[in-house]
DNA sequence: TGTCCGATTGGT
DNA sequence: CCAATCGGACAG
């Protein structure tokens, strides 16, 4: 299990900035892919390319936790700025990484569902107790980076939770397809929105 | 306070 | 196909 890029060239690229969550959550999802999150913590650095996300646009979206304008403890970090972020636990064992994207007050939000790892591959294994895929579906992948309910809530730009550009050689424009979002069959017509953006040959 | 259910995963 | 597993949302 080798990393296939320094950890050290990763920390050192730079942070996506603010304005760059400031657009609705369709714009961003697409865009995101390819960039690379990192996560910095007491016992590791681990970090991957984002391949797969959907957006989630409240308070239209039946399928947003914010729809409705539906304001609680658990959504409200939706409402706040862009570029924070949005983890909530769900089914009673898994979380769930949500980058808060869209202007002050409109709660939009894209669900990161698959990374490609890079760097950190063996702490990544051994939070994942060994199991195959390392960071493929939603839970996955926040098993995989330590991210949990202590990250809700953390600013993208300057904590230890961020996404940077990709570095030389791995900055190819990304190509990706547009599908229906997954496990939203509740959400009536807005499950079939093609929201989830998923780059050619990742998942499928 | 009680009930229902989930932006999933892993095993049968 | 189904169980795991528990906090969030909402009705009463």
């Amino acid at each position: 299990m080798e990393d296939r890029v320094d950890a050290r060239i990763l920390i050192a690229r730079p942070r996506v900035p603010r304005e760059f969550y400031q657009r609705r959550a369709s714009t961003v999802a697409p865009a995101l892919l390819g960039l690379i999150l990192v996560h910095e913590t007491p016992e590791g650095i681990t970090a991957g390319r984002i391949v797969e996300a959907e957006a989630y646009e409240g308070p239209e979206d039946r399928a947003c936790h914010a729809f409705g304008g539906r304001r609680t403890p658990r959504t409200d970090v939706m409402f706040g700025p862009p570029g924070y972020a949005y983890v909530y636990f769900t089914y009673g064992m898994h979380w769930l990484f949500n980058v808060v994207a869209g202007e002050e007050g409109l709660p939009h939000a894209v669900l990161v569902r698959s990374i490609e790892p890079l760097a950190g591959l063996e702490l990544m294994s051994r939070r994942r107790r060994g199991k195959l895929p390392l960071a493929e579906g939603p839970a996955r992948m926040t098993q995989a980076m330590g991210i949990d309910g202590k990250d809700n809530g953390k600013d993208l730009v300057s904590s230890d939770l961020y996404i940077v550009s990709p570095p030389p050689g791995l900055d190819a424009p990304v190509e990706y397809i547009a599908t229906e979002r997954i496990g939203v069959d509740y959400s009536g017509e807005w499950r079939h929105m093609p929201w989830r953006f998923i780059e050619k040959g990742s998942r499928q």
